[in-house]
DNA sequence: TTTT
DNA sequence: TTTT
């Protein structure tokens, strides 16, 4: 179809550890249920409200697959990247049934971790704190760069 | 769960004309199919694979709503930014069925035409489309799957 | 130009404490230094490199300024959606010079904080830790969904 | 700095065919401008306005590069996927100078025709562009800027 | 420089 | 159902 662009972009926190199996290839698949949580004001009765939806993500991709063992847990933020990919599977009772999963696979996607100071269950383990870049000018960048211009 | 981000951006087809509806709140609400494709090397045979996936596309957002109504059609090219948002449904037999879809509402968004000199087999320029065929069944989903409720 | 789309996607850490200005026209302006980096394996030597890059972020849109002023500190980690946009200005020598920026504004732009745990530099004001959300299964998603199969 | 995400998606036209070097290490990069434009109702006059931007393009991907070398012409419209990357140079005065381009390099990027079917004005679907102009200064851009240099 |  |  001569471009076509099927992206996801996630941040959210995992539901549990991530599984991890082999597909009938042998290859490494790695997969878990990330949690991403919006929030806002009702109209009608200005409540706050919140919804919270579950993905599901299954890593193909060897690199990431290896990330995603080693270094996510139940809990922890991520960005992630993939695409979408809906699967007609049949249940016991010879239902057919549809569902939909965020796919990372050798053609793409991306797993970056947000909270590398993360907490453990028993609290040691705590890393020093703070993602504070060094420096933390513009860069080097001119400092006599003039202000914004408001446009419209 | 302070900071979570649930994004798609998808460039695709649309595989039929859009469908118009209007919500419990009299709001409108604009729906399709779009297909995106990869093509891809098969590793064991070389041979060249293709795969096409298809997306249920539902616009709560008025303005969208709008331009998708007057502007899209079968066959048309779009960018189209969204969230992902899986509803539970039952079908006719009692089952528990889910789906998931990407939705455009007042919250985020975007809809950008891709191909507006969209000239048809005939070439002299004339939208296409012609009689919107009523069905709308989403790439093989279920056609009984229910009108998506509004939120909020 | 019929159908575009100009868009920029950072995580990355505060700088500095944003600047809050404001504009000709009255309206609050928020900017700040971000720095983004990457890390790599250098081919030659086989040593471990990083390359920090700094962007130059600007915030027109009112509720996302609201926010920035209000919760964004130095060091802090923040997702931040906007688009680019170049400006040509001319130093006191006369030189004439251009800038990058990414710019938030009315018609677009997104933001969200990514470590609320942070810890200031008193290391009062902790928040409870890890961001898990309650629950914890694939949302309510059945679990005798099998195993996903593998493409190619 | 634990985790971060520098990523630009662009949709817009070519200003002029890709020009194509070596770098030192003899290496394919190719580059070229990219337009953007955005329109929008000035609030305080009513009147239509529209804004062109221009993005400098740096491909070292060589399977993108070669994409873009062979599909790629002057007014075609492309999908494209990269990072934002600012250098420093010294133009022949001696004045110090930044510029910042979108970087596809073995890293990431990615690269969507849009327009196959591009017609030219003779209709006949003959692949435009003719005799790509030498120059190539993307948007009044300092056309004295040196060869992007390739990081690692 | 593109495009509508 | 789209598209190449």
């Amino acid at each position: 179809m001569a471009g076509s662009v099927n992206k996801v972009i996630l941040v959210g926190n995992l539901g549990r550890d991530p599984e991890v199996r082999s597909s009938q290839g042998g290859q490494k698949v790695v997969s878990f249920g990330l949690a991403t949580s919006e929030t806002w004001n009702d109209r009608a009765s200005g409540e706050r409200r919140e919804r919270t939806e579950w993905h599901r993500i299954v890593i193909f991709n060897e690199r990431l697959g290896d990330v995603a063992e080693r270094f996510l847990k139940k809990g922890r933020k991520v960005y992630l990247e993939g695409k979408l990919q809906t699967r007609k599977w049949t249940d016991q009772s010879g239902q057919e049934k549809y569902t939909t999963e965020i796919v990372l696979d050798r053609f793409g996607g991306d797993l970056v971790l947000l909270d590398t100071n993360h907490n453990n269950e028993g609290g040691q383990g705590r890393e020093q704190g703070g993602g504070a870049p060094a420096g933390g000018d513009f860069g080097g960048m001119d400092d006599e760069i003039p202000f914004a211009p408001c446009f419209d």
